[in-house]
DNA sequence: GTCTATATGTGGATAGAC
DNA sequence: GTCTATCCACATATAGAC
C-alpha cells in the first residue's frame, strides 16, 4: 500500500545538506551520512535530487537567497553615506557569530576549485554580485574615485572573510568595519 | 639483481606532489597519478614516505622552507620603517605571478579543514608565524598602537591573499601594498 | 516513504614478478 | 627501482522488499 507523498522530504534533505556540507565541507560529507541525517532513504533523495552535484547546487542555492535577503534587509532605505558601512558591518556581525564558518560560495569554491559546474558557476555569480554591490555603493557615496575605492574596500572585505576561522574574528571583524569607516570618509 | 639506489627518486616524488597538490589541491590528487607523475613505482613511494598525509606534510615543508626563505632575502637588512611595506610588496609580488595559485597553506587549510593532524598544524604554524612577524614589524615601525595596526595590516594580507583566484588579482596586490603603506604612515 | 542490499567506480595501500 | 595485479574501504548511485 503506498503511503501519503511527505511534502516535507525536500526539505528536510536540504535542512541536512545545509548543517552538514556547511559545518564539514562538501566533499567531506557523503549521500549516505546525509540520507541518514535527513530520515529518509536514498531512493528519495535522488529522486528530488538527480545527483550530488544538483543538490549541493540546491544548498548554495538557498544559502544566496537567505544571506542576500538579510544583506537587503541591513542596507535597505540607508541613505548612500551609510550603506556601504551598514554592508561591512552586517558581513562583520555574520563573521563574529559563534557559528560562522565563512562565506558558503567561497568556501565551496576553495574546498573544489569547480568554477565550471552550475554550482561552481553559482557561487562565482555569488561573489561577483557582491563585488557589484560594492562598485554600486562606493559610486553612491560620491567618491571622487569609487573604482579605487571600491578595490580597497573589497581588498578589506575579502580579508573580513578570510579571518572567519581564526578565534580572533570577532576583533578583525571589528578592526574591518573601522578601517573601510576610515576609507570611506 | 638489485639496481643501485636512486638518490633523486624521494625529489623526483616531491616534485611531481608540488606541481600537482599545488596546482589542483591536495586531495583532488590521487597517489596513482602521483606514481605517475614521479615516473617511479608505488612501493618506492610508500618506502619514502609512510602515507599520504606524511607525504603533503613533506609538500607542505619544503614549499615553507622555500617561501620563507625569499621572504627573508624581500625584508633582510632593511630599516624598521621599511621592512613591513616591503613584506606586503613581496606578497603581492607572489600573488601577481602567472603561476599563483593562491598561499599553499591556507589553500590545504580550507580545502581540507585540518587543524589536527601534523600536517594541518604545520600550515598553522605557517600562517600564525607571518601573523607574529607582520606584529613584530609594526612594534619595530614605532606605532603608537602596534598590535591595532598589526589587526588591519593582518586584515589587508589576509584580503590580498584571498584575491589570488581573482583575474583582476594584479590590480588588487597593488590596491593592497598602497593601502598598507597608508596605515603604516 | 522506509530500509537493506548491491552495482560500480575510485581512493589509499600492499605484494610479487622482473 | 619499475611495473602489474590486487586487497580493502568508501563514495555515488540503483534496485527491490516491505
Amino acid at each position: 500500500m503506498a503511503r501519503p507523498a511527505d511534502p516535507t522530504a525536500r526539505d528536510r534533505i536540504l535542512d541536512a545538506a545545509t548543517t552538514l556540507f556547511y559545518e564539514r565541507g562538501v566533499t567531506a560529507v557523503g549521500m549516505s551520512e546525509l540520507v541518514e541525517a535527513a530520515g529518509t532513504g536514498k531512493n528519495v533523495l535522488y529522486r528530488h535530487f538527480p545527483g550530488k552535484d544538483e543538490l549541493v547546487l540546491a544548498y548554495l542555492q538557498r544559502f544566496a537567497e537567505r544571506l542576500e535577503a538579510r544583506m537587503d534587509e541591513a542596507t535597505a532605505d540607508l541613505p548612500p553615506d551609510r550603506a556601504l558601512g551598514a554592508l561591512v558591518e552586517h558581513v562583520a556581525g555574520l563573521v563574529s557569530h559563534r557559528r560562522h564558518r565563512g562565506c558558503p560560495f567561497r568556501n565551496y569554491l576553495r574546498e573544489t576549485r569547480d568554477t565550471t559546474s552550475p554550482a561552481g558557476r553559482f557561487a562565482l555569480a555569488r561573489v561577483r554580485g557582491l563585488r557589484r554591490r560594492v562598485e554600486d555603493l562606493c559610486v553612491a557615496l560620491g567618491a571622487e574615485d569609487p573604482s579605487a575605492l571600491a578595490d580597497r574596500v573589497w581588498v578589506v572585505l575579502e580579508g573580513l572573510y578570510a579571518a572567519a576561522p581564526y578565534p580572533e574574528r570577532a576583533r578583525l571583524a571589528a578592526t574591518a568595519v573601522r578601517l573601510v569607516e576610515d576609507l570611506a570618509a
